[in-house]
DNA sequence: TTTTCCAATTTTATAGATAATTTTTATCAT
DNA sequence: ATGATAAAAATTATCTATAAAATTGGAAAA
């Protein structure tokens, strides 16, 4: 999977393929569009004002996020999930996390763990879901990228896509933004050079998020 | 990456994308076509009889594995690797293998450590490294898949992939079947229970094939 | 000789058209 | 009514054609 090290960055707006894949991403992870839905490929086309090419093109590139699944003659539709896949993807992200993190920490500068804090501020008063998950996932980013580790850290990102599907979808309605203990004690972890303290932490953190978050409804094709 | 469930089986046969990225990806990973290489999709769309759409659909899922990379505009070349990514891939393994592990060993029965000795047994009397390689991959499956964890599995298997380029890269031609002491040793700790054992050997067994195989030259775009 | 620039060629990216398969709908028999 | 069946419609997969961009090769200038 995903291992598409570009799309991340501005690249992607380069094709046509690309501005289709980030806009249907969007969707998929914000919950616009729901679990089971079939993607028809016209139809999408159309929308963007485009062939069918660049739409299946984009079709690919989503499956290898694990954001749609696709049957061979019978078209795409958006992945659903349960409680054991986001218990998975947790669990991925833990591992995956503390890595980047061992590999991370003997490139942190108190500038960017200050950086860090200043995101991590930012996510306490997000006026909403949406908001707290974009300055958690900078958070994480920040602090893991010093790993240079661009394959690990595609895979991570990925791994934070499927993560904000279950967030949006379980916390939707009732939500505010909590002071994040975590973020911080991890931080203060790091700026001690307790490296072992900050991953244990961070370890737990990423898992907590996974059983918190998607505890509440499975997300399956509506029958 | 990477996520794309269905390609490792049969039903990747179904479709042309799906014959064709089955054996771009092998000569890739065979070392058939060198690192840096651009793929011209006319020229493959000629050799396999077909159109160039089908081409780039598969293009796309190698990125996703990583096999390639791709420039917009520029086309795709296979990706080249050095010992920072080789070590990279193999951290990345020892990780989720032993996550995986952890999760697998509750449903390991005798039966499933039995069919592992005897893959291993025929990995030592394989004849060349492909064939080596085949049963080491086996053997790592075996003992893993009883995680039901089907996102991490297929993430470990594109990692694999990668290992497998850098082993046929590095030992081409002087190789011989070794005797497999640490597979032996994560079968004992894990008929025995000691599942840490059997996770500590399993990361130290991963990361040794990472050192070992990808140390001797890099393999970068001819210039 | 080296460098720069422009045209010719190649290659990628997208569009439009066609074939093949699946899904739906309507019809008929039980 | 219910279920099976077949024709119709919709949809995917692929091909052929066109447009756009990049590379190449060579000519002109320094």
């Amino acid at each position: 999977m995903q291992i598409i090290y570009k799309i991340m960055k501005n690249e992607s707006d380069t094709t046509i393929t690309g501005r289709i894949t980030r806009a249907l991403a969007d969707r998929i992870i914000s919950g616009d569009i729901a679990p089971g839905t079939k993607l028809r490929q016209d139809h999408f086309a159309e929308e963007f004002g485009a062939s069918h090419v660049p739409v299946r093109e984009a079709f690919r590139r989503l499956e290898a996020q694990g954001l749609v699944v696709s049957e061979p003659r019978r078209g795409v539709r958006v992945a659903s999930f349960d409680i054991a896949e986001v218990r998975e993807v947790a669990e991925m992200r833990a591992s995956l996390e503390v890595l980047a993190l061992r590999h991370a920490a003997p490139h942190l500068t108190s500038a960017i763990l200050d950086e860090a804090e200043a995101i991590n501020r930012a996510g306490e008063n997000a006026p909403d879901v949406r908001a707290w998950e974009e300055a958690n996932k900078a958070f994480h980013r920040i602090i893991l990228e010093p790993c240079n580790m661009p394959r690990l850290m595609a895979t991570i990102d990925d791994l934070h896509a499927a993560s904000a599907r279950f967030l949006f979808s379980g916390f939707r309605m009732e939500w505010e933004a909590p002071t994040d203990q975590d973020h911080r004690a991890i931080l203060r972890a790091l700026h001690e050079h307790q490296f072992d303290v900050a991953a244990a932490t961070l370890a737990r953190h990423v898992k907590w998020i996974g059983t918190k978050t998607g505890a509440k409804r499975h997300m399956r094709t509506p029958s």
